[in-house]
Formats: structure tokens, sequence, C-alpha cells
DNA sequence: GCCAACGTTGGC
DNA sequence: GCCAACGTTGGC
């Protein structure tokens, strides 16, 4: 089992959206980055963890854990014209873009990202680096279960 | 709204 | 294949 960040943004799919959705279930369209992509296609199983994160947003943090719930398929939005994630170097026969399925387990308090800033250990996190975008990240199995440990205390912070 | 960082595009 | 220009991300 592996263990993942995926940032939303919360104006487009937030942490309540998604506990109100069919199966508490999404799928991750609109990835239009190929590292993301390949993630998902090449490294994402069901079960795997994820920490949904909230970005572009007034409190960017981890608001909820999910898991992933499918294998990677192709990405509908990329077929449709009307979609703004369209492709049109993108066919059925030849589909460039894919997602998998997220399923809420639980909504958590927003573990902030000046809170995880605060931790040595998550310092190596790839969403803590200068100039990181990437959308998708992987977790390394001993952040993620300190990040646990920090989600399951009450916010105290100095 | 600003702007640094990064990915992608396209001319050559 | 280089690299400048451009567009996007995302925290602040």
């Amino acid at each position: 089992m592996r263990y993942w960040l995926m940032k939303s943004e919360p104006s487009d799919v937030s942490i309540d959206d998604l506990a109100a959705f069919p199966n508490q279930t999404v799928a991750w369209y609109g990835v239009r980055n190929y590292q993301a992509r390949n993630f998902m296609r090449d490294q994402m199983h069901p079960g795997d963890k994820v920490l949904f994160y909230h970005s572009s947003c007034s409190e960017p943090g981890i608001a909820g854990i999910a898991r992933v719930s499918s294998l990677a398929y192709p990405d509908a939005t990329q077929f449709d014209p009307a979609s703004k994630y369209f492709d049109p170097k993108a066919s059925a026969a030849n589909p460039r873009w894919f997602n998998v399925d997220v399923q809420l387990e639980r909504k958590t308090r927003l573990l902030s990202l000046a809170e995880l800033r605060q931790h040595d250990e998550l310092s190596g996190m790839r969403i803590l680096q200068r100039g990181n975008r990437l959308s998708i990240t992987p977790v390394d199995p001993q952040e993620y279960a300190f990040i646990e440990t920090l989600l399951d205390r009450t916010s105290v912070q100095a």
C-alpha cells in the first residue's frame, strides 16, 4: 500500500463536497500534468491512502483522509468539447489522461500548511518544498503515520 | 492582486 | 535539441 497527497481546490471539490457525493467518491478528473498522471496510471492501487489537501484557498491544508478506490481509467473530460479539460489531441483509441476514483474515509480537522511546516519530521514532504506545484505527490509511510498522530490531536499550536 | 517557480510550447 | 516566451499554480 502506498500513500499520497492529492490537492483539490475547495471551490472545485471540497472535503464536504466529497462527503456529499454518492458513495463519498469522486473521479479525480482534470489532471493535466504528466507526472501526476503517471502516479495515478502506473502506481496507484485501490486501498492506497490519500491525504486530501485543500489548495488555492484561504486555509490551505489537509482536510481529510481518503483512499484510492479504483485503478486508473481514461479521464472522460478529455473527450468532452464542452469541458475546460477537453484535449483535442486525445482520442478514445488513444487517451492521454487518466484518473482514479477517490473515496472519503473521514473528514479531519484542518491540518494547516503552517502547522505542517512546524514539524521537522515532515520537512521532506514534497508539498513543503519551495516551488512545489505538483498536484499529486507520494508520501512516505513514516510521514503519513506522523500526520495521523497530528490529526488525532486537537489543534494546539504555539 | 502579486509574483516566484515551474511546465509546456514553438520557432529556429 | 535549445531556449525564450508564455501560461498556470498556489501561497501570501
